[in-house]
DNA sequence: CTCAAAAGAGAATCCTGCTTCATTGCACAA
DNA sequence: TTGTGCAATGAAGCAGGATTCTCTTTTGAG
């Protein structure tokens, strides 16, 4: 009855889901997800208004997902230097590691709704950053810089300087991954003028090694 | 008869482009773009195999002509500093001043080809910084950055910052725009390590105030 | 002036995928 | 057992736009 509703609609994200982890939401077209869901095409409207709706809740389930983490992350004991760190680690080091994810979620072109839902995630990703980044100011730890405006800096320069080896099929990341997540980590180190960087040779601990989903 | 042939891609060449100035891409239906050439849509295909290489040729000539711009300034005498401030605030002023260009070129929901086109245009804008960077390491003006993922990331950075801001209704750039510039170019300064940051407040001679096309 | 070839017109066609809807099947109550 | 209504089905419909096609007009050489 009403779990059925519920289970159904559940089977029906997650169909949807997968088929974006695989090939971006372009691979995510209703009779697929149907498909999939193993439920018929015309049954997916009983559940979701229209395809858009669909695709926007599956990005906000998924994008939700790792912007938590982040902000789990931001929230952490420790300087502003170390979270900053970190989440800047993270965030390159998952997209990097789970790159159809990343594809899909920063660079895959999509249509204006979904475009739409990007730019949130874009703000929110933002909205961590520039928290830790007033921090670091009130510490004194980084440079007196325009803090929103670094913050929607960084937000736009790790996702667009992985674009490019973000491509579906590209590799160099298989190989060079490490250095360069953690030049980007520098890269954001130096750009709110902290005091010390990373040291590019030496292997720095990863605090999460997981891989996407 | 050679000529006139010619004559007829620059009218549709030029109509497009009118078009995307107004609307963006979105608008540049083929049925619209033969009107406004004042030709019929079937004679579209005489001068362009289809829709996606007339879009392609667009895009092209005018990113050609704003990357030419940044290109010649990024050679003009000077030290990387003044040349590398000059740079980002073009590129970043150029966007704010021409911001229907700006939104088509970097932000507008387009499909895989002009994506494509796209990414060529921001490597070439990395490659321009990358240069100037590299420039200033040598001569010891900037810090011994990764110049590779320093230009990656700056020229995702300026886009995407601009990008909510960017959007055809958004008006908080008609108000604030030059102080969004001049942090922009200050972020620039800072992750490069540059010495000298622009003053905030006294206005900063800009070396071009044309506005786009 | 005539005619063949090229260019132009724009209506018709095709394509791709989303959405709808008439039909069917199923669960449960009388 | 039979009737009722709700959910599922999936083929047909539709929409938006690119592309093609055939007919007409123009051009220019002989």
């Amino acid at each position: 009855m009403v779990s059925r509703v519920a289970e159904n609609r559940r089977k029906i994200l997650n169909a949807a889901r997968e088929l974006v982890l695989e090939g971006g939401f372009a691979a995510a077209q209703m009779s697929a997800v149907a498909a999939r869901a193993g439920v018929a095409t015309g049954s997916l409207y009983r559940y979701f208004k229209s395809k858009d709706e669909l695709c926007r809740q599956v990005f906000r389930e998924v994008s939700s997902r790792e912007m938590n983490l982040l902000a789990n992350i931001a929230e952490k004991p420790g300087s502003p230097t170390q979270r900053l760190i970190e989440v800047a680690d993270n965030f390159a080091g998952r997209a990097v590691r789970g790159r159809r994810l990343a594809f899909a979620l920063l660079s895959e072109p999509v249509d204006v709704a979904l475009a739409e839902e990007r730019r949130r995630f874009r703000r929110t990703h933002a909205s961590i950053f520039q928290g830790l980044i007033e921090e670091g100011i009130a510490t004194g730890e980084f440079d007196n810089v325009d803090a929103e405006i670094t913050a929607a800096c960084i937000a736009g320069a790790i996702p667009t300087a992985l674009v490019g080896p973000l491509a579906p099929d590209s590799d160099v990341l298989d190989a060079r991954g490490d250095e360069v997540v953690k030049s980007l980590v520098n890269f954001v180190l130096k750009c709110v003028g902290a005091k010390h960087q990373l040291d590019q040779t030496t292997s720095q601990p990863k605090p999460q090694q997981t891989t996407l989903q």
